[in-house]
DNA sequence: TTGAAAGCGCTAACAC
DNA sequence: GTGTTAGCGCTTTCAA
């Protein structure tokens, strides 16, 4: 790669002025040209780790998410990089794996590379944001909140957990069962609380083995609804996944065993977009995740260009779409 | 961020040192212990951008692909990670959005940044890899070929196309579309021919109007099996999708329309691991994406380590896994 | 408007 | 084994 002084040296002037050039600062026209075409000439592209170096930042944001094989955070990552590419930044997308461990390593990353902030998916509770703070990056939660004075753009998850549930109830379910993820992710307790909130609220059922901790994927769904039916006792009419994985898990594993909806409800928080379901059989809160990340990307480039203003919180809300057949259809025309 | 100089004067030793206590070169114990203490003191990490301008090279490798939202590509892409990370590199993920300039754009980025090697999805046919290349950086071309010699990972396509459409043949169907990707992308091409290799051999069916292009997305199978269908004259009884998300698109419309397998025959080629499909109605090749981006990963590790054998070209095999069920079960089983 | 020069934080000769 | 020092390529005073 050329340097800026080779690139001087062939323009006839000095890097200064180079740098000048590609930095849009005051050049006469003249040079300017000559700078271009030298620049050209030598296929010049300025040294990011040099540029980095010198002025102790760069155009770049990290985003942090727990899994990137889950296409809720691929559609909010989309979302993010469609503003911050458009404002000049790049997006590098570091996929924590929902470990502590690897969350912070790049997280060194992110503060050893001088980029200009981050965004972050929390893998659990327990994330460590103390050294990124104090080294002034700007930082913003997203999905899940940090326990950090910072911006925050989340889910109205709690709702989002409730609305599923009494989409069933007004279907005519009633033995409802839940299933979530780790019980150190907030949106799995939300979610979950949510479920809880409509359950006691409308009907008189023993809850107890009704709801389940697993991991937040496919297996996770899968696990948890075969125990669901193996287990006499507990044989829910229904099942609310509080996230989109959970949701294919459980349909999977339905539809291996000839148990459909409507005989049995099925209610997701989330969107589960490479599903091949028969319309309206499934009911599905919708979660703005692409909005999520535009939201975070924005708050984040306020903050890089020097907002200081109060941390902010943003509560995104989903939007319910309920399944048009119940297990009872006339009470739901009621 | 704390630097060398200072973590220097707090054990008592000279930057270099400390330089050396952390790139694991001869230090006494003695003065290890005491640079150790002193950086965990000031939490210090290295500066990368000082030790990339320095070095000429970082310990990063970008990953670029044409589409982040497909599961195929993020699959892919934790098969690099694994494969990486345990080797002590950190992946930057680049989505191109299959847009030569945007993939140019992150290409321009890895050289500017120093980057140790990149992993390249091509956009398209004309992926400008020159500079890269002339740059002396390592690069493995994955899933479609580059046009250059550099180390090459893909899939045996042609005959993933003629397996999928073998076994919808092999199921009694007979009037077999297509639907496939851009003509300008490899994969779509290569597939596509698979299935006229079938087709011409074994059945005498008017292949015109029955191959449609469109994007590789859930859109694109969404209309193109509408059009396929709002068609008389073309009236397919099967259809082949040339990647998983065609065939989501197509089974969802297919689905919508009360038409679905084994009434229409359905053939992918690629995995649909967010699907709830009633096991084996659709014939699948499944396409090994993790393998295909470990074994990437791992020839690009060792081009960084000096390897300078001749280009390597490595072909993947995808699985068939047949519905089992076809329009004429007789014949399956004969 | 332009150039000279210092210095960002680190590593790698080189000398001891 | 350890310290001194030059310099990676850039930006940014400071003078002119």
């Amino acid at each position: 790669m050329a340097t800026i002084y080779e690139v001087a040296k062939l323009a006839g002037v000095s890097p200064a002025t180079v740098s000048r050039v590609f930095n849009g600062a005051a050049v006469s026209e003249e040079k300017a040209q000559a700078v271009r075409e030298a620049a050209r000439k030598l296929r010049f592209t300025p040294n990011r780790a040099a540029r980095t170096l010198r002025k102790q930042s760069t155009e770049v944001i990290a985003l942090i998410i727990p899994d990137i094989e889950n296409p809720y955070f691929t559609e909010m990552a989309r979302g993010v990089e469609d503003i911050a590419q458009k404002a000049g930044y790049s997006v590098v997308l570091c996929n924590s794996d929902a470990h502590t461990e690897k969350e912070n390593s790049y997280l060194r990353i992110a503060m050893a590379g001088s980029m200009a902030g981050v965004i972050i998916a929390a893998a659990s509770d327990h994330t460590d944001l103390d050294d990124v703070i104090a080294d002034g990056r700007p930082v913003v939660a997203v999905d899940r909140r940090s326990g950090y004075d910072v911006d925050t753009v989340v889910m109205d998850n709690r709702t989002a957990g409730r609305l599923a549930t009494e989409a069933l109830l007004d279907a005519g379910y009633r033995r409802i069962a839940c299933m979530t993820g780790p019980d150190n992710v907030e949106t799995a307790v939300e979610r979950a609380k949510g479920w809880r909130d409509a359950m006691t609220a409308r009907v008189d059922v023993d809850l107890t083995g009704l709801l389940l901790h697993s991991s937040f994927r496919v297996a996770g769904g899968r696990e948890a609804v075969a125990q669901l039916l193996d287990s006499p006792r507990l044989r829910p009419d229904a099942v609310v996944a509080a996230n989109n994985l959970l949701g294919v898990g459980a349909l999977q594993v339905l539809t291996e065993r000839g148990l459909t909806p409507p005989d049995i409800g099925v209610a997701v928080v989330g969107s589960l977009p490479f599903t091949t379901l028969t319309p309206d059989v499934v009911t599905v809160v919708r979660l703005p995740a692409r909005h999520m990340g535009v939201t975070a990307a924005r708050m984040l480039l306020e903050r890089i260009e020097g907002n200081t203003d109060p941390a902010r919180t943003v509560v995104l809300r989903g939007e319910l779409r309920p399944a048009r057949h119940g297990r009872d259809a006339t009470k739901v025309v009621s």
